[in-house]
DNA sequence: ATTGAAAGGAGTTGGAC
DNA sequence: GTCCAACTCCTTTCAAT
C-alpha cells in the first residue's frame, strides 16, 4: 500500500486476464484492442474495460522506449558520489535531471549515490563531471573509472 | 553503428518530427496516430509512415511498463558480486534469469557484478541470496546490505 | 464483469504533388 | 516525404445477461 494525493492507495489486485493484457503489451504496446481480444478469447469492449482500469489505477501504462544508438550513447558509466551537507535524496533529484544519468540509487555505503550516466564519447567525461555532476549542491567526491556494461535493464518495472 | 544480422547496421537519423512523435509516445504509447497528427500539424498518414520506420529500424519500441507494487516489490536492494573461474557475463546473464534481478551491470572493480534486486518482503532475502544467487557457478562472494532506493529509473532508453 | 450491436472514429493504402 | 481520399478496420458506449 502506498499514499497517493493524499490517500491511501491499494493497487487492484490482477486477474489472469490482465496479466496477459501486460504480457501482450509488454511485447508490441500498439496492438489494437482488437487482436488482444482475438488472442486472449474475449471481446474488444473487454480489453477496452481492462485496460482504462489498469492504467488509471496507474498499474501499467504503455511507453515509448528508444535505442541507446538512438540517443548515441556509446559509453556507459558507473560513478559513486558522496553527498554532505544537503538532504541525499534531493541532491538524487538534481542528478536525475541531467539528461546523461540514466539511473539514481541511494545506498547505505561509501557513495550515498550511485549513477549510471551515459555518454557520447569518452571525451564528454570530463565535461560531465566537471561542470555538470561535481556543480550541483551537496556533491563532495565523485569516483568515476568504473566502467560498467549493462546485461539486463528492466525496463518493465519502474516507479509510475 | 553497429552489427545486426551480421550487417553493419546504421540507425537513420531522426529529425524534428520522429523526435517529437518518440516524446509523445513517452507520454502516452496508445495514443492515436491521429491524436499525434493533430498535435504535430501533420496527418495521420505520415505518422503512420514515420512509425513503422522506426520501429522498423529498432530506434524505438512502445511498451508496457507495470508498477512496483503491481509486482509487490516492495523492498530493493542493491549487491555486489564477485566471480572467479567463469566468465562474467556468463555469470551476468545468469543471474538475469532470476525473475528478482531488475538489473545487472558490469564493473571494474571490487565486485565484478553489481544487481539491483527486488524482493516482496525482508524474510526474502536469505532464499534469494544462498538458494538463487550463491547457487550459481562462478559466483564466489556476495555483498548485500546496501539498501537501495531508486530516485530515477530511465526506462526511456534500453537496448532493444 | 462480459457481451453484442451500432455509430462514430481511426488506420492504411495508392495515386498525385 | 507528405497529402488526400476511400476503404477497411477498430473503439466505445449502453442495454442486456
Amino acid at each position: 500500500m502506498q499514499i497517493r494525493n493524499g490517500k491511501a492507495f491499494s493497487a487492484p489486485t490482477l486477474d489472469d486476464l490482465d496479466t496477459k493484457l501486460i504480457e501482450l503489451l509488454r511485447v508490441n504496446g500498439r496492438a489494437t484492442n482488437q487482436e488482444l481480444a482475438d488472442r486472449l478469447s474475449v471481446t474488444a469492449a473487454t480489453v477496452s474495460t481492462r485496460l482504462r482500469r489498469m492504467e488509471d489505477a496507474h498499474v501499467m501504462r504503455v511507453v515509448a522506449v528508444t535505442d541507446f544508438s538512438a540517443h548515441n550513447y556509446n559509453v556507459l558509466i558507473a560513478l559513486g558520489v558522496k553527498v554532505q551537507g544537503r538532504d541525499v535524496r534531493q541532491v538524487g533529484r538534481d542528478l536525475a535531471k541531467l539528461p546523461e544519468v540514466l539511473s539514481v540509487n541511494i545506498m547505505n555505503g561509501p557513495h550515498e549515490l550511485e549513477l549510471l550516466v551515459g555518454l557520447h564519447d569518452f571525451g564528454e567525461i570530463n565535461t560531465l563531471l566537471l561542470e555538470h555532476i561535481a556543480a550541483i549542491h551537496g556533491v563532495t567526491h565523485i569516483s568515476p573509472g568504473i566502467a560498467a556494461d549493462i546485461v539486463k535493464f528492466e525496463f518493465n518495472v519502474v516507479p509510475l
